[in-house]
DNA sequence: CGGGATCCCTGGAGATACTG
DNA sequence: CAGTATCTCCAGGGATCCCG
């Protein structure tokens, strides 16, 4: 609502197209929910063992991104009231689908990294040179 | 390299689909290349064109992701050299095929984004509760 | 028309320390 | 073990003005 605004939600009166990726991206945005999704999509897995698995979150990101996660209903979060306690996150259906899409972009980067990579290069050795 | 790195490369040691998608995302996050790149897929487009089209985005954002994504190999700038000058923009096929897939996310989020705003009511509502 | 250059502000993310 | 709470920093993005 405000013009300060870094949500992209501005565009949702746009084509429907751009905000739909949008809401996407949005929620899958940030540094770390990829990596989590993946993780949690293989199974149950213990706060721990993704602060392990994620190498180079911290603390405060994981849970943060983890609550966002669940809130959208793409992980679900099983306290054990055991002590210690243990909690686990999976994955749930909805995000399962998401991860198939996911997957289809991770094949268009593999197939395509390469070519970016020296498209990449090109451009910033023309630039470079005009600078 | 430094800890002090919003890039996500950091995690390029991890999964090698963590990798990929980031690497994706990372090339089409911000706020408006995803709307550049839908008007740029149905055929040339002038800058101006973009600036009113996307409804929101500043001419420097526009300029910026503009760069971007043409550095990146995925629009194709075409300038003639009349007066007033004239530029046009175009999806490479290489941003055609990422279309395809951007697609796929889309159809994700359309049918999902009444569920998801629901749990997400669901959840402020637990949650807001507690506090 | 199609940008560049500059200044400013905000929100995402890191570091660190504390707790049930 | 699984978080919270604070402080801080920086890069993405907005506003504005200038230029060929």
């Amino acid at each position: 609502m405000s013009p300060r605004n870094t949500d992209v939600s501005a565009q949702v009166d746009e084509l429907p197209a751009v905000c739909s990726v949008i809401e996407v991206l949005n929620r899958v945005s940030g540094k770390w929910a990829i990596g989590i999704l993946i993780e949690a999509t293989r199974g149950p897995v213990r706060f721990t063992e993704l602060e392990r698995a994620i190498n180079g979150i911290s603390r405060r990101m994981l849970t943060l991104t983890l609550r966002n996660l669940e809130r959208d209903g793409l992980l679900e979060r099983t306290v054990y009231p055991t002590v210690p306690p243990k909690v686990e996150y999976e994955a749930t259906p909805r995000a399962r689908e998401l991860y198939e899409y996911l997957m289809g972009l991770t094949g268009w980067a593999e197939r395509h990294r390469g070519a970016i990579a020296a498209a990449r290069a090109d451009y910033d050795r023309r630039e470079g040179a005009v600078a």
